[in-house]
DNA sequence: GGTCGAGTATGACACTGGTCATAGTAGCCG
DNA sequence: CGGCTACTATGACCAGTGTCATACTCGACC
């Protein structure tokens, strides 16, 4: 997750996504989203008529669309693809994070639908960046020669446990139910490519 | 979860634990608490002097042995006991309420631990919950034949998917991701048991 | 130059949050 | 009865929220 606006308004989306993954929803405020994106308090009810419910919207989309563009990025790094392989690189952005910066943040997609005092329409953005992320994980799994019909359940299961897997790291401050994760979940992916 | 109250205290933790599963824990407020517990206002300082986080905290700490304790229930209810039945009743319970009720609670552990403003202490609380939920998981596998090396990692990992599996049903409106993860990760877990 | 509009800057509003202070009540014990 | 403790009840406070209204800057365009 790297500093990465141009304009004003990208860079509020992208305070938002930061500030809802660490403090969750509610916690944070619009003015502390101003104030973190160095934007100019006004700019809010510019950018954003529909109010905090549409910033947090479009941060969750954000984080789904980021998530899911990852994923290309991680298989093609893996110099032998394999459905273990992939898992390991996406739950590696999490240890490597949590290593370096702290068990402070986590998933905002998922802070969004546990802190959903926002309205129905976060829930349903969160809803749209988890198919966001798991679509591509499907497709990366199917390339890889899982048969079509499996690779959905499974990129379903991927995205689970990792989510889980966060969650608790982030309770115990560390990173053990990550790793037992991709520990104990590989060998299950990789039998299911056919050979 | 069923209303098991006697005193005025525990009625609290208890609405404090349901209010936080569906809300949050910043989008729930001191006196909604004390409104659903049908307490007096002024109770709230008096049996919880040290405020919203010890209030939260007792919250989930009561979560968590609740959860601990429904392990031994659901082991006991299996006419034979595997790994993957024990991991389809605790997703089971899940499914059922979301019937049931719809999909507007999650895991109060999980709530606290993303929307931590409350303070570092909540998230020891979080961490003890988990501990207290993963330790009789753990304890049942190695009674089901999975020895003890990895009976603890299964717990982590049947922990985390649950988690997550809650996260993308509630998302998604469907408990979809929860049958998935049962089907999908049973067989992993009957292949532990030493025979 | 004048006009327009995008973007910026503030201040105010109504409201809710947690917390404190204080007063009141009930019941028990001596 | 008085006194004490556990509990209840209420009101006030201040910091914070999201939102609105208004006024300002500044560059582009005719």
């Amino acid at each position: 997750m790297t500093q990465a606006g141009h304009g004003p308004r990208e860079r509020m989306v992208f305070s938002a996504a930061q500030l809802i993954r660490r403090n969750g929803v509610t916690a944070t405020g619009m003015r502390e989203v101003a104030a973190h994106a160095r934007a100019p308090r006004g700019s809010l009810q510019h950018y954003f008529p529909g109010g905090k419910e549409q910033l947090v919207n479009e941060a969750v989309g954000w984080a789904g669309r980021y998530a899911g563009k990852r994923v290309a990025r991680f298989v093609a790094g893996l110099r032998q693809p394999t459905p273990s392989g992939l898992f390991a690189a996406m739950a590696a952005q999490w240890t490597d994070e949590y290593a370096a910066d702290g068990f402070a943040a986590g998933c905002p997609v998922a802070a969004a639908t546990v802190d959903c005092a926002t309205g129905d329409s976060t829930r349903e953005a969160a809803a749209a960046a988890f198919a966001a992320w798991c679509t591509p994980v499907a497709a990366a799994l199917t390339d890889m020669g899982v048969p079509a019909a499996r690779a959905a359940s499974l990129a379903t299961l991927m995205i689970s446990t990792l989510e889980g897997a966060i969650l608790l790291s982030r309770a115990e401050r560390d990173v053990r139910p990550l790793t037992t994760a991709v520990r104990e979940l590989g060998p299950l992916l990789d039998a299911a490519v056919r050979r």
